[in-house]
DNA sequence: CATGAATGAGAGTTCATTCAT
DNA sequence: TATGAATGAACTCTCATTCAT
C-alpha cells in the first residue's frame, strides 16, 4: 500500500511506491539535489540531506548515481540541455539579428528561473572534477560564441547599433545569468515578467536608432 | 636572518620573518585565502591549503583569525569596503543621474576585477553563518537601492530614458557582477578596458535619445 | 560468519556481528566508555580509545551517539536511574525512619560499586555542558533532600537520635559516595560486604539510644 | 610604575611588579591554577586560562614550571602538605584515641575547605602521570592507615566502641573528603561550622557508650 | 627575563562511499 | 533490491610546548 503522497511534491512522491519507473526516481533525485544545491551550496549538501528529503536511505542513491559528483554533473547536464534547446530553436528561427537576440534573452531568462538552469550558472564550477569542468567551460564558451554571433548578425543587418559584440555579449549574459542569483519563485516578479522585461530593456540598449533605412535582411 | 624572499609574491614573503608587522601578516593570509577561495571555492579550500601556500603551518593561522569563517567574512568585508568607497565618492560627485550611473559602472567594474571585490559577488553566501549572511544580504540590498536611486535621478533629470529602474538596476548589476566570473588578470581584456567599455556600452543603453532639450539639472 | 568471540568480554563481543541488536551495541559502547572514563578520566579518554577497546572504528560510534558528551550524559543517566530505583523502593517500603536510612545506605552502597553508579559520583561534573550540568545538579540535590527527609522521619519517630539532618546527610552521603573512589571489584571487600557493613556502622552512629520507650510508629 | 592592584586578589597582583619575589609568583600561579582546576577540571583548564587569569603570557608559566602536570603535582603537594601538618600535630598531641580522631576530623574538615586541600581529594588522580599517581596513592594510603590507627587506639583505650577500624575509617574519610565537593566559600555553612559539626557528629557515632568505667589512658 | 609567534600532535566530528545482509 | 552498519580520509580547531627575539 503506497503511502499517502497527496501532499508531497511530486519528486518526493516518486519514491513512495516500490514499482515506479526508475527513470522517474533518478529524475526525482536530481530535482531534489538541485533544490538543495541551490539552497545550501553543493559543498554543504550531504548525500544524507538528499536522501532525507526524499525519505530514502543514503545507499539507495548509489543505485542511481555512481557518486555525488555524478549528481552534480547531471544537474549541469539537464540545465545545459535546456539552454541547448533555446539555441537550436533560435538557429531555426528566421529573423533579424536583433530578433534573434531578443528571442535568446527571452528564453534564456526563463531558463534562469528553472532550478536546473539556475544550477548551471549559480553553482560553483570549481566543485567539478577537472574533466567535467572542462566540458562545462567548453559549453559556456559555446553559448557565449552563439550570443556574439547573433549580435554580429544584428550589426551586419543594421538592426543593432555598431558595438563590440564581445562586450555586448558579456553584458547581456551577465544580466541574464545574474537572474538566477536573485530570482525567487514566490517573489514579486514572475518568470514571465522577468523574461519579457529583460528582453525589452536589453534589446533597446542594443537596437540601432530607427531610420528610414530597412534592415538589410535579404528578401524581407 | 630572514630567508631570501626575493622570488616570492609579497603576501607570501610576509611570513619570512617572525617579527613582522602582524597587520601585514593578517593581510597576507587574507590575500592568499581570497585567491584560493576564488580558485577552488571556499568549501574545498582547507586551512591547510591556505597555510601551505603561505609556507606556514595550519595552527599559525589561528593567531590571526579565530576560525575559517572569520577569514571568509573578512574577505567579504574588504570587498564591500571597496564598494562602499565607490558609493561615497559618487554621492559627493555632482552631476546628472546618467553621469552617476556611468561613474558607478566604471568604478564597480574595476572592483570586480580585484580579488576581494570578486569574493563579494562570486563566493557563495550560503557558506556564511546566519549572522554574517544577514549583514551581507543587507549590504547587497543597499547597493541595489543606491543604483536604482541613481537611475531614478537620471530619469527625473531626463538624462536617462524612462524605464523601470528595478529592471534596469538588475540588468546593470548582473552585467557587472558577472565580470568577476569571467575576468582573468592575464586575459585579453584589462580591467581598465573592461571598466571603460562597460561604462560606455551600458550607459548608451540607458541614455535618453539626444533631443534639443537639455537635461533638467539646475544651472545647466 | 561471525568472528569467534568466546574469549571477549560480552560488551566487546556485541560488535562481532553486523546485524546485532543495535540496543545491545549502544549498551556495549556505554559499558566500555564508563570503564574508560573511570580508569583515565573523561578528558583523557578519546573516542578512539573507546572504539579501540570495542575493536571498531571511531566514526562507528557516531551511529549510536551524536557526540562524546552524549555518551557521558548517558552514563550519568544510567547511573542516576539506578539510584532512582532505590529511592522509589524505599518510598514504598514501610518502616521507621531509621530503617529507611538503613535501606538507603545498603542499596546506595551497592550502586556505588557498579560502574554506572560510580560515574555519577566520581566523574567530574564540570565536563558536562551547562544544560546537562544543571540536570545533574538538580538530581543530586534531590537525593540529598530525600536522605534528609528519611533522617528527619527517624528523628520524629525517635528511632534516630536528635541531630542536624543536614550535617548527618552530608556525612552519610560523603561516606557512601566515597566508596566509588576506593572500591575495586577484585578487592578484599565485596560489594555485598561493603553495603552490609556501611549500613550497620553508619546506622549505629545515628540510632537513638535504646530506652524502654518504643519507636513512635503506630502499631509497633 | 606598578599598576594599581588594589582591587585584584593578591595572587593575581603578584605579577604586577617585575621585581617581586619569584617564590611569590610561583605561589600565585599555583593558587590560580588550583582555582581553575576546581572550577573547570584539570583537563578543561588550558595553560592559557591560567596565564590569562594572572594577566601574564603563557610562556611565562614555563619559567616557574616545567609543564602543566608539574603545576598539578605541586597543587597536590601543597594540599598533602596541609594534611601532613595535621597528622604530625595529632601525633604529638597526647590524648585518647577518640580525642585524636576528633582532632583529626576537625582539622581535616578545615583543610577540605581550602583550595589546595580540595585539590588532593577532588581532582582526578587519573590525570597524573604514573609516577606521580603512585606517590599520591601511597600518600592517600598513609592517611588511611593513620586514621585507622587512631581508631584502633580508641578501641583499645575503650573510648571508641568496638568496630571494624577499616570500615569506620572509610566512612569518616568519605564524609570528610566529600566536603570538598559541596563546600562553597560563600555558602551557608562556614568552614569553622562544618569542622565543628562534623567533629561532633562523627565522633558521636564512634564513641563508646558512657559507662562508669574511665577510658584506659594512663594518668588520666 | 619575558613574549609574540609558531608548531606537532591529536582531539572531535563529518561525510562520501562501501560492505554484508 | 535495498539498507543499516561501518569505514577511511579529511577537516576544523585546540593545546602544551618551544623558538627567536
Amino acid at each position: 500500500m503506497p503511502k499517502d503522497t497527496a501532499l508531497l511534491p511530486t519528486h518526493v512522491a516518486a519514491f513512495a511506491n516500490r514499482r515506479r519507473d526508475p527513470g522517474t526516481k533518478r529524475e526525482a533525485v536530481l530535482k531534489t539535489a538541485a533544490e538543495l544545491f541551490l539552497e545550501k551550496s553543493y559543498g554543504r549538501t550531504s548525500m544524507n540531506d538528499v536522501a532525507q528529503r526524499l525519505s530514502i536511505t543514503k545507499p539507495a542513491l548509489y543505485h542511481y548515481f555512481r557518486n555525488k559528483e555524478e549528481i552534480l554533473i547531471e544537474c549541469y547536464r539537464l540545465g545545459t540541455g535546456l539552454i541547448e534547446e533555446i539555441l537550436n530553436e533560435i538557429a531555426e528561427h528566421c529573423g533579424t539579428g536583433l530578433e534573434k537576440v531578443e528571442a535568446f534573452i527571452y528564453s534564456y531568462a526563463n531558463v534562469m528561473t528553472v532550478n536546473f538552469g539556475r544550477c548551471v550558472m549559480r553553482l560553483d564550477d570549481a566543485d567539478l572534477s577537472p574533466d567535467a569542468l572542462g566540458e562545462v567551460r567548453k559549453y559556456k564558451r559555446k553559448i557565449d560564441r552563439r550570443l556574439r554571433s547573433f549580435i554580429q548578425e544584428g550589426i551586419d543587418d543594421r538592426t543593432i547599433a555598431p558595438c563590440d559584440p564581445k562586450i555586448a555579449a558579456f553584458s547581456i549574459a551577465g544580466a541574464l545569468n545574474w537572474i538566477c542569483h536573485w530570482y525567487e519563485p514566490e517573489g514579486a516578479l514572475s518568470a514571465e515578467e522577468i523574461a519579457t522585461q529583460f528582453a525589452r530593456t536589453l534589446t533597446r540598449g542594443l537596437a540601432a536608432p530607427r531610420t528610414s533605412a530597412r534592415p538589410r535582411v535579404a528578401g524581407k
